[in-house]
DNA sequence: CGGGATCCCCCGAGATACTG
DNA sequence: CAGTATCTCGGGGGATCCCG
């Protein structure tokens, strides 16, 4: 079998032969936030060879999960744009991100956090059935490190996008104990004591915001287990 | 950044670091079936350097997510088993074996179905909103080349698990079409003469099985769009 | 300056053989 | 049965170079 299969007629494994390169998966994350150039692929894959990232572009074109255009202009730029079929890997990167975040606790030495992996983590926490029914249009601002993203929820909506945004009606700097915050563990009220967050503007919203963002949080010590053991029937009767 | 890390403190990131090495995806793919020894996995996964699914091994049970048991016995036996943490995966490999499949037309030169691949996909497809409320309780065994599963539709639930299994009421034998009726592409009606299927029981149950086990078909020639343009809101605003 | 291509080194993966 | 040992080879990491 060539390098990269797995000889098995199998959904996983045609996945896997695909999202199982290294890198693929990032790059893929950060063209699902949005088009990207070359060089917004690197500042925000740091440490990617840049002939790899060529490469994998180049494969990611072979599979159609991306397109490459020309944009006009000096020096000449090139476009790299998620197609619908890879928008389609959304859920499945979501469910993967929430899986990894759940045992994530402080950052290693030297992580860092990207725009493009901010926006994931909100949109990948965004829970629709928590927006408040009294809202009609708050914009957020999330700064974690240098990453930024801004958040707005509407009545029915969550959209997370990187980057700054004019007057938001909240700004959250992310603290060492934000997770927590988002996990539960900690009550809004007492987030900005703990260092969790510092806030600027109306931070009664703060409640509002983490009723609509909630991660989950895998105790390590009992290797994931929360609530008692797996019932059968939660995912049909795996394991 | 050490070699299989990527520096950034980020779900997605942390869960490739661990999935993205070659073979795991496709090892936690047959443990969350049921428990292996090291002889079943070898044989579960074609191809796989018995070198390295023990470098695999030992990784998984550093990262929390397999045991391993030594069983009494002569010659010793090693069963391993996945965790609670890993079985929170679940859902995460389901989408990404949807997503895989959705491509996925013939088998390509040599590939093979396994007991657990053919078991992962069925749970996968397996949509217990399609249960007829008349059910009380239907046994099938499916066949796809070598790979044996069997199914159990209850009234609020469906298990399927590898192997035989005692008096079916319908034993299902993949033909080269049987993508096709599971995607709605072919009628259970037309299914046996198109060569989707042979069926052995009663086969008045087909009805019954194509409307549980559903799976997504994707058109390669465009991109993966198969109902229009994606809306914004299918899935928050990405893209 | 953006968008790569080229080079070299080395680690990780594949294949096979062998052992407690 | 359950791995380890050894070798080879391709792909990834890192730096540099190139071209419009």
């Amino acid at each position: 079998m060539r390098s990269r299969e797995y000889g098995q007629f199998c959904g996983l494994a045609r996945a896997a032969e695909v999202l199982g390169q290294r890198w693929t998966l990032l790059i893929l994350r950060d063209l699902l936030v949005g088009p990207r150039r070359f060089s917004d692929l690197v500042t925000g894959l740091p440490g990617i060879p840049t002939n790899l990232l060529s490469t994998r572009l180049r494969e990611l074109e072979g599979d159609g999960l991306v397109t490459r255009e020309l944009q006009a202009g000096q020096p000449r730029s090139v476009v790299y744009r998620a197609t619908p079929r890879a928008r389609q890997l959304a859920p499945a990167l979501d469910e993967l991100g929430r899986w990894g975040a759940a045992t994530m606790r402080k950052p290693r030495d030297g992580e860092v956090v990207t725009d493009a992996s901010l926006v994931a983590a909100l949109r990948a926490a965004a829970n629709p059935g928590g927006i408040p029914s009294t809202i009609r249009k708050v914009v957020y601002v999330v700064r974690s490190g240098t990453a930024i993203a801004h958040v707005t929820v509407r009545n029915a909506s969550i959209t997370v996008e990187p980057g700054e945004c004019p007057d938001p009606d909240l700004v959250l700097v992310a603290g060492p104990n934000f997770r927590d915050l988002l996990a539960g563990e900690l009550e809004p009220d007492a987030a900005v004591d703990a260092g969790a967050v510092a806030l600027h503007g109306d931070d009664k919203l703060l409640a509002e915001f983490v009723a609509v963002f909630r991660v989950p949080y895998a105790d390590p010590a009992t290797n994931g287990d929360r609530a008692g053991p797996t019932t059968p029937g939660d995912h049909l009767a795996e394991g």
